[in-house]
DNA sequence: TGTACATCAGTGAACGCGCGTTCACTGATGTAC
DNA sequence: TGTACATCAGTGAACGCGCGTTCACTGATGTAC
C-alpha cells in the first residue's frame, strides 16, 4: 500500500515534483483521497507519503494543516460549481435544468463522499479561514439564483427563499441519508425523488 | 477542566458508582459529551475521566470503544423515538401529527448534534455489531407508518415509498445544513420549511 | 459465628501508534560582479 | 567566463500528545462449610 517504487516514481526517479508543483499534486492527492467515504481522516503526513515527499515539505506550500483541508475544500467547491453550471445548461435551464442540478448535487455527493463532507463543513471554521465558506456559497448562490427564475412571478421573496430551502434541503437530505447508508445509493431512486417533487413548481 | 474535586465527587468521596451502575454513568456522560456539536471525538479515555473512574475500567462493561459507542447510538435512538411518537401523538396524529414528526425531527438533531451524526452513521457499521441499525429503523418505521395513513387511498406503494423518501429527506436535509450552519438554526425557519411543504399531500 | 475461598469491579503502569509540528540541515538554482 | 553569494524547496531526526488496549494487581463482597 504504501510502496513507493511504482511506475510513476520510476519514470521520475527521485524528486517527483518541482518548482511549486508540489501544492497542486498535494491538492490532486487529497483529492483523491476525499473520493473515498470510509473516513475523512486524511492526515497530512499520509498524503505527503503517498505524493512520496517528507511531510514537513508540505509546509512550504502550506502553513498548516487547516490551511491545507480548506485548499481541498476550495478545490471541491471550484469541481461543484463547475459540475452543478454543467448540468443546468446541459439540461436546457428552466425548470428541468433546476432538476438536473438537483441530480448533479447528488451524485457529485456520492462520487465525493469525504469531500461533500468536507466541503460542509466548512461555515463552520469560515471565521478561522475566510474565502472557503464563501466559495460554497458562490456555488450556492446557482441554487437561489435558479429558483428565482422558476418560480411564478406572483411568488413573493419570502415565497422564494423557503422554496430555494426546501429545494436544497430536499437534495441535501437524499445526499446524505445515501452517503450514510440509510437509503440505496440507487441512480433511479435519485431520479424518482428529484422528478416527484413539486418544490420548484410551489 | 479536569479538575475531579468537585462537588459531585465530595459527596460521594471516591468511587462514585458500584455494582453496575458505570455502565449507565458512562452512557449518561457520553450522551451529555455528544450533545456537543463541536466535534464527535468523544474518547474512553475522556469519558472514564468524566466520570472519575480508571479508562480501563471502562473495560468491564464494554468489550471495546466501539461498543461503547454502539451503546451510545442505542440510547440516542431510544430517545430519539421516544420523541417521535410523543411529538405524533401531542398533535393528535394525521396530518398535523406528521409535520409535528417533521419539527421534533430536526429539533432532536439541534440539540444534540454528535449523537444524531453518530446514530445516522451506524447503519455503515451495522455490519459490525448488528442491533443498532435495527434500533434506528424501528425509530424510522414509524415514519413509514404514518406516509401510509396520511397518503390518499389511491396512491400506489411506489407513490407512497417515495413520498416517504421525500419527507425524510426534506427533514434529514433541514437538520443537516442547520448542523452544519449553512442555514440558520432558527426555529421559525423550521416550521415554515416544514409547514409550506406539500409532500404529505402529495 | 468464624474461617477459607471464589468472584469480580476497579486500579495504575506500560505498550505501541500515528499524528501535527519544530528544528537545523542540505543541495540545487539563479543572480551580481 | 568564473567566482561568491542569496534563495528556497526539500530532508530527516526529534518533540510531545492523546489515544485504545494489555497486563498483573488489589480489595471488597458474597458464599460454603
Amino acid at each position: 500500500m504504501k510502496s513507493n517504487d511504482n511506475s510513476v516514481n520510476i519514470k521520475l526517479p527521485k524528486n517527483t515534483y518541482h518548482h511549486g508543483d508540489l501544492r497542486a499534486a498535494v491538492i490532486a492527492e487529497g483529492l483523491m483521497r476525499l473520493k473515498s467515504g470510509v473516513l475523512d481522516d486524511v492526515s497530512l503526513r499520509e498524503l505527503a507519503r503517498n505524493v512520496g515527499v517528507s511531510a514537513t515539505a508540505l509546509y512550504r506550500h502550506f502553513p498548516d494543516k487547516n490551511a491545507l483541508m480548506s485548499a481541498l475544500a476550495g478545490a471541491g467547491a471550484d469541481m461543484f460549481g463547475a459540475e452543478q453550471r454543467r448540468a443546468f445548461a446541459q439540461a436546457g435551464g428552466g425548470q428541468s435544468g433546476f432538476n438536473a442540478t438537483g441530480r448533479a448535487y447528488v451524485r457529485f455527493a456520492l462520487a465525493n463522499p469525504a469531500l461533500f463532507r468536507l466541503m460542509m463543513s466548512c461555515k463552520d471554521r469560515q471565521a478561522t479561514s475566510p474565502g472557503k465558506g464563501a466559495q460554497i456559497n458562490s456555488a450556492l448562490s446557482l441554487l437561489h439564483e435558479n429558483i428565482a427564475a422558476i418560480f411564478p412571478q406572483s411568488a413573493s421573496d419570502d415565497q422564494r427563499r423557503v422554496g430555494a430551502l426546501q429545494a436544497w434541503a430536499l437534495v441535501h437530505g437524499l445526499a446524505m441519508l445515501m452517503l450514510e447508508g440509510q437509503v440505496p445509493a440507487d441512480d433511479s431512486l435519485i431520479d424518482l425523488v428529484i422528478d416527484a417533487s413539486k418544490l420548484g413548481a410551489l
